[in-house]
DNA sequence: TATGAATGAGATTTCATTCAT
DNA sequence: TATGAATGAAATCTCATTCAT
């Protein structure tokens, strides 16, 4: 049964050791997937005996349903939290996406769990993570979108929903870019790089998605 | 050792036989992922002794690595053996999202397995694969864009490699929505739909999602 | 090292604590018998520590040893405490029988870890046990069963031992017949019942097999 | 899933392998108990692999059921094949104690499993062993003891239900007492024998026991 | 004395792969 | 070439017991 919670004790540990038990979970999860991570492995990792894993949670699920939420909210609140509402559409978006490939890339494993969960085999954990980690972002890029138009920034007669689904579907593909081989490969072959991608190329090659994302929008092509 | 090449055997047997053992194999890789797929159960389901997988491929790896180039040409030439160069940008963008769609819903499995080499623990295979896979894709979106541009039917100044990679990743994030529970349940939000997601229904919102990629790439905004 | 007898602390706390322990431990054990269970279940249900139940007893093996002779005093005092010796045999008997089943119906635990130390893998357990369990039991069998053939109230030339032995064993088997699900499925099949065994069926019954015990001993044949 | 049958793999195997396995399992369960047993010592001891043996079986409640039944049924040729209906009950009874004897002197595995069904955790197997192993053996017993009083040759008015059950219980107790520690040290201690319990003397005191069951039923009491 | 988090040996079961037939 | 029984490494999870608090 998912319990998506931890037993009460994995709250009553200690910071450092619930933080560090934590990441080396996410970081297993994201490069072996949920059937290839070993349980004694992440144990021995995090520093933990495998018996104290199973004291903390219900089992390998309940564990790979709490790391997943738990990197899901961290991976929102790195993205939302510097947000102001006040801004307009253009500089949320533009926030939105610095924001989210600053958090991919120091935190890939909370991405790479993302991809996870879209995976075949994950079906069971699909319903109960996919409405909490969607909804959110969903219904903000169509407030923002809807705001846009009624102040006059945006094009008129934009379709709301589906312009949201677009500019979160380029958002994906871009943070995965940064975290999967294949990814990354594809990025590479559009973009025509080379093999590295450093951080100023990064830098260089968001500000034109950006632009195009915006493009999308506006109500005036340049 | 990724051989990627089926012994020599497995070409010489009966195309009936060939055809089932792909069929079952992507089926199964797609739905249970490739560490959740059993040898044993795929050689029941198509009717072949699990020794007989061995004598026409060197193990697992070499076999799905071989289902997974198999499926992607098969999707590559549904999509693309349709379609008549001669036509122009919206055309072609609008023939690929309906073919791709089309394609999507009769064997998902192949999409699946698209989802499955971007996933986590399949590093492995990414390189071998997505070099392949991406190139043509890219070469040719890229290539229709700048006919459109220099046609003058397209945006002046707009950035090709960019609005391709914008195009394909909202033509990947569509066909993943048909296929995998999480990016159904994602589609369901943002479009705001209830739980069924009919063949009629794809179509109406298709056409909303065709009709905003080429929006995104017009001169003057509708 | 089987120490038989609970450390000194166990002595010093509450009753009622004590005895709740105690029932639950029998329940336990008769229910899962001894590998099945689980000492951290046993604490939640009897409301203490599992670390409590350690500074009780030396371990498992010593708790398991000291429930058995708890309830095998139970048994012995239920049946015994009630028995006049100024009786005659075919009272006693009787007596016995029925106290026995009473004690069955009331207390099934207890005689459900007589059956657990009969079972294979409790051969450590036995030695220590069998000997007080059954002497008693087998002296007063003999002792009345002598008395009655001076009395010359039982049958000339019987065998005393055997007489004895044959009498504890209808006696067992019709306590286990209360209180484990093969022995009363085989009772339903001699007996020709049905589904339930009510309290009522089993004092009809228990007057036949009574009578029939009484017979084999008795001078000349009903 | 209780299949009760092996898989038909089992069938096929050289029969000293499927002897040598049947008995060394027979064995183990009967020494350790069901929850004691461990599948890969089992496997080291019949010279098979693990593996193997979860190709023969479900899993090991299968195999414990299997081996069950198979034991159950090897104790109730052994006993009945040699009987002939055409004896008297007096014959007849003779045979059951004395033949059950050698088969429990031969093979007490196959005795210490009866004990082991009727043990507590063993419920789940009880319902699907039991009907089978007591039904026979209930009604050969109620037929012989009908027939024996027809004949006039047993007492007048013998409660024939009841007599079966005694008669069942008390053989089921010799049983055990040649195979449990437990039933050993009681059967001593009701004869008053020594330690040892050699074949000879258990032939003297069977001799004694089956006179004993005999008189039960006799018309006019020795 | 009481607690319950921590431990790790050990149990069951799975499954890719081999190989004798 | 085709088969499927055999293998054993490896993975998940349990649980008696310890020990710091």
């Amino acid at each position: 049964m998912l319990r998506a919670m931890p037993k009460s004790t994995f709250d009553k540990i200690a910071p450092a050791k619930r933080e560090r038990l934590l990441r080396e979970a996410a970081r297993l999860f994201g490069e072996r997937g949920f059937a290839g991570t070993d349980i004694a492995e992440l144990a021995t990792r995090a520093g933990v005996s495998k018996g104290s894993i199973y004291t903390y949670f219900e089992g390998k699920d309940d564990l790979y349903l709490f790391v997943c939420r738990d990197g899901l909210a961290r991976s929102r609140s790195a993205v939302y939290e510097g947000l102001d509402p006040s801004w307009d559409v253009f500089r949320q978006i533009d926030h939105i996406f610095r924001a989210g490939v600053a958090f991919a890339s120091q935190w890939p494993e909370y991405i790479v769990l993302y991809i996870n969960v879209a995976s075949p085999g994950m079906a069971r954990f699909a319903e109960s993570l996919s409405l909490e980690v969607e909804g959110r972002t969903a219904d903000h890029l169509k407030q923002i979108i809807r705001q846009g138009i009624d102040e006059g920034i945006l094009r008129r007669g934009l379709d709301v929903e589906v312009s949201a689904f677009t500019i979160n579907s380029i958002y994906i593909t871009v943070l995965q870019s940064l975290v999967s081989p294949h990814y990354r490969i594809r990025l590479r072959q559009y973009l025509e790089l080379d093999q590295t991608l450093s951080a100023e190329t990064i830098g260089t090659h968001l500000d034109r998605i950006i632009h195009c994302v915006q493009d999308l929008l506006r109500p005036a092509a340049g």
